[in-house]
DNA sequence: TCAGTTGTAACTATAATGGTTACATCAAAT
DNA sequence: ATTTGATGTAACCATTATAGTTACAACTGA
């Protein structure tokens, strides 16, 4: 497997969203529910706070959700998490005296781009709240 | 970047199904037009190969197809040189004592599912000759 | 002041990938 | 038959991404 920074993303905010005491949700504690380390939890909690979806203080146990869960799409988390890369690498610098090198890569790019527009249309159909429905 | 395997495939196959004189086909030649290493593309095609969609046999230069454009999807060639694993990784082991982490898992199987699907599905609709027509 | 917490840098182990060398195997031309 | 040139594949290396870990600065409230 290659990541699983989104799957826990998606883990802290559902803790968040469905713990009512928000003092209680120290990184160990949230480390503790996902099974890593409590510092895995505060890298990806700085991602998440950085995208603005959740705020919290230095110092200060507890983390809130900055917006409602139905208002957090899971697009939104997955690009708090993901670098902004592609689906599908391309390879670079293929033969420009050829004609397919020469005109794989606009073509390639198109093509991979309307696959990627595709799953984050679906990432964009489904909210935090869409998880918290299924997790009743 | 992660892994081009896949857009070296489509060259591969947009080469073999461009180039008339089937015997110019050399690993060699197309690693000419890839710009990349001919063992590289071997490997691919190994796996092309595998999947049914090439044929080549040892020590006879050339590639061919053995289907016709049209009939090969990009999910096709997904399938054939990418391993088996979804798009996004999930935690393991998250703390079965926990509600949250007790339900995640099968939530976020079914959800990021619905979304490789819509991923794949857009991979089915477009095929090799999709492609071809994009480099005329 | 102190205990507990977040934020972050730094290091390590692991795994995937692409490039490379090497070589066995095979087919066709000479 | 020998030689030449090709595919098929194993093996190794360098690079990169990731998760886990240790360490510690900065901060808050008791």
């Amino acid at each position: 497997m290659v990541n699983s920074r989104f799957a826990v993303a998606i883990h802290i905010l559902s803790l968040i969203a469905t713990t009512s005491d928000k003092a209680l949700l120290t990184s160990d504690f949230i480390a503790g529910s996902v099974n890593t380390n409590p510092v895995v939890v505060r890298r990806i909690s700085s991602l998440l706070k950085k995208a603005g979806l959740i705020s919290s203080r230095k110092g200060i146990s507890g983390y809130e959700l900055t917006k409602k869960p139905e208002d957090i799409s899971l697009y939104d988390i997955y690009r708090a998490v993901e670098e902004p890369k592609e689906l599908f690498a391309i390879h670079q610098a293929p033969n420009p005296a050829c004609s397919v090198g020469r005109q794989i890569g606009t073509t390639l790019t198109d093509v991979f781009g309307s696959v990627q527009q595709a799953m984050e249309n679906e990432l964009r159909s489904q909210t935090l709240q869409s998880i918290l429905d299924r997790l009743k």
